[in-house]
RNA sequence: GGGGCGGUAGUUCAACCGGUUAGAGCACCGGCCUGUCACGCCGGAAGUUGCGGGUUCGAGUCCCGUCCGCCCCGCCA
């Protein structure tokens, strides 16, 4: 608990000016504010109850609405916990209601009196605390307030452009207090479980080396090294092995990581990793920890139990059956193969496709009848977007015929075959793709998850989680040479190791995603924990051993120092609270998030700065 | 770097095919009102139609450029 204590408790009650006069013209009279003093919140606004009935409360807040009846009036006042109504009566204290005549939206009360039982007829039953109400005795206001620029409610419309500009305000809606409630509330958890694993929690530095790979990073100019840079890591990754060739067995933290790429929504230039890493452990131990972590925060934060154990899915399968390496499994649409049936077809699409190395796949959707002619056509649009060349289908008439551009460039037996293996009925409507595997996958995956949103193909399992493994090793750059597919160190299976050097292409890694949903709430990997396996790795893509040296020398002098093996793991902490919080785009989850710009206009950062603190740091503005 | 959608009062929106003084709800300001909780009633103020240029007798509306916001591609282990 963090509790604010104020230096002297019972400071004298100065006067506060009021200057610049704010708010109505009836308030103009009043020049001071109210002070504090020694006047103590006893309930939160949110949290009285018909038991506190009769007991003297203090409330604190801010003021939602006013209902003035020329009599008694009415305060809504909220604070984080929630909404309690304030009552003044003239009668009952007539100071007080004087003063509450000023009252405007926003503005910063502390309020004394008894908690009352309200009236059958005046009880508000859409209120938590709808039966009860602050008959009061003192009002201090403590602060006026500029009037919103948009009301604070969770119903509001607003656009998001306003809401970044007045964060305040928007901060102060409930919704928003309750989202940034649940990401504490999952850190909270996150910790909890770690630590009862007997992970520790060390940080490494945020001013960091720049490093050539991967994403683009954001350098911080050094002073007392003029011309030198420091990076902001993209992830601990490098510095959490050191600690495990260090002995640190067990260690996490909630990292902040920096990626200098252009922004998606659920992807922030700055953003929270709960990283993690063992030693002396397998792919089993590293995935059974993720379960662990995952089921009890879904536990802690939303009172869900998941089922365990998380299935294990193939990347081979998850990418034939769902066109994707982080499938959304509960939409009931999968793809089929169909490269094998089509193998002597005579139509070009196909046969091109099949000639080149590429595969043919179907992604048959039952009951299809909502789907228009001019649907199919925007179909086609959205395919050519991912890389397709255009869009083949098939719709199955009531009477079994095929309607479709395409049909008579088909067999009796292919089309049988097609059926068969597609299990395609009347009123069905089947899409094809024909391309090298990789745009197939990309084209119908993205279909799919398009059509199972539209259509509203969801099995109803409000939750899936699941890994996926199998990943290769290795992918194909453009000029047909050997990159990593997620990152440098990653260890192969141990039983692929031979086959580095004889079909490197092959090679699965001991890489594993887990999946929420769709969603890849994070990865990680068994590391490459000797220095002659990292070497070969490196060789095979294009790396001398001097160029190695080079550029990894010191990760490679780690692992000669005694590195046990290890792996680990990251989950994205930011998309994690926002599938727990629910929300449009991480910047929900986020206090103070930046634009699809990278700005902040709030604070607006970044912003220039003056010449002698560039002159400082040895740097000068090119034209 | 590329594609798409959007920008009119504080805010959410409207304004027909280019045509009178750019309207409405909420918010705001003033007045009235002793049980409301979307309080009610009466009145009022509020606009560089993002910005710049062009076409036109006439532009919120059409064209060009630009800025901003969002979504996507590229990019991002």
């Amino acid at each position: 608990m963090c509790t604010f204590r104020p230096r002297c408790r019972d400071a004298p009650p100065a006067p506060l000016p009021l200057t610049p006069p704010r708010g109505p013209a009836s308030l103009r009279g009043l020049t001071t504010l109210d002070p504090l003093g020694a006047l103590r919140r006893t309930h939160a606004c949110g949290e009285v109850r018909a038991g506190d009935i009769g007991e003297t409360v203090t409330v604190c807040g801010w003021v939602r609405t006013r209902r003035d009846h020329g009599g008694v009036i009415f305060v809504d006042l909220r604070d984080r916990s929630g909404i309690v109504q304030v009552v003044f009566k003239p009668d009952t204290a007539p100071e007080a209601h004087e003063r509450a005549q000023a009252i405007r939206n926003e503005w910063v009360l502390v309020a004394r009196g008894r908690l009352e039982r309200r009236e059958n007829d005046a009880v508000n039953p859409n209120l938590p605390t709808g039966e009860v109400e602050v008959l009061a005795e003192e009002l201090r206001i403590l602060n006026t307030a500029t009037t919103p620029p948009f009301e604070i409610e969770d119903e509001v419309v607003i656009d998001e452009a306003v809401r970044l500009e007045h964060r305040i305000h928007d901060l102060r809606r409930p919704v928003m207090q309750r989202r940034l409630r649940t990401r504490h509330d999952l850190a909270q958890s996150l910790r909890a479980a770690c630590c009862e694993r007997g992970l520790i929690e060390i940080e490494t530095p945020v001013l960091a080396r720049a490093t050539p790979e991967g994403a683009r990073d954001f350098l911080v100019p050094s002073r007392v090294h003029p011309g030198s840079f420091y990076a902001l890591p993209q992830s601990p990754q490098i510095m959490k092995q050191m600690l495990m060739v260090a002995g640190f067995d067990g260690y996490f933290q909630l990292a902040r990581c920096f990626r200098d790429e252009d922004q998606r929504a659920d992807r922030q230039l700055e953003f929270t990793q709960l990283d993690l890493e063992l030693s002396f452990v397998g792919m089993d131990d590293v995935l059974e920890l993720l379960e662990h972590i995952t089921v009890r925060a879904f536990r802690d934060v939303l009172g869900v139990e998941l089922a365990r154990p998380f299935d294990r899915l193939d990347y081979r399968e998850a990418m034939l059956r769902y066109g994707s390496d982080k499938p959304e499994r509960r939409i009931e649409l999968e793809i089929v193969e169909l490269s094998d049936v089509l193998a002597t077809s005579d139509f070009k699409v196909f046969s091109a496709a099949l000639a080149s190395g590429g595969v043919v796949r179907g992604l048959p959707i039952p009951e299809a009848d909502a789907l228009t002619r001019g649907d199919l056509d925007r179909l086609a649009e959205t395919a050519k977007t991912f890389g397709a060349k255009g869009l083949a289908w098939v719709r199955v008439a009531a009477d079994g015929s095929w309607q479709s551009p395409i049909a008579k460039f088909l067999t009796d037996d292919e089309r049988s075959n097609i059926s068969e293996r597609a299990g395609l009925q009347p009123g069905h409507v089947i899409l094809f793709g024909a391309d090298r595997e990789k745009v197939v996958c990309e084209v119908l995956g993205r279909l799919r998850l398009e059509l199972g949103a539209r259509l509203d193909r969801y099995d109803g399992r409000p939750w899936d989680t699941h890994f996926v493994v199998g990943f290769p090793l290795f992918e194909q750059t453009d000029d047909g040479k050997l990159t990593y597919m997620h990152m440098p160190f990653v260890a192969p299976l141990e039983n692929e190791i031979d086959k580095l050097d004889t079909n490197p292409a092959e090679v699965i890694a001991t890489h594993y995603d887990l999946v929420l949903n769709g969603v890849e709430l994070g990865s990680g990997s068994l590391r490459n924990h000797r220095s002659d396996l990292q070497l070969r790795i490196l060789a095979i893509m294009g790396y001398s051993e001097q160029e190695a040296r080079d550029r990894f020398g010191f990760m490679l002098d780690a692992l000669d120092a005694g590195a046990p093996p290890h792996g680990g793991f990251a989950f994205g902490f930011d998309r994690f609270a926002l599938m727990l919080a629910g929300g449009q785009s991480l910047r929900d989850v986020i206090a103070f998030p930046k634009t699809q710009r990278a700005q902040d206009s709030f604070t607006r950062s970044p912003s220039r700065v003056d010449a002698a603190q560039l002159r400082e740091l040895g740097l000068r503005l090119r034209e």
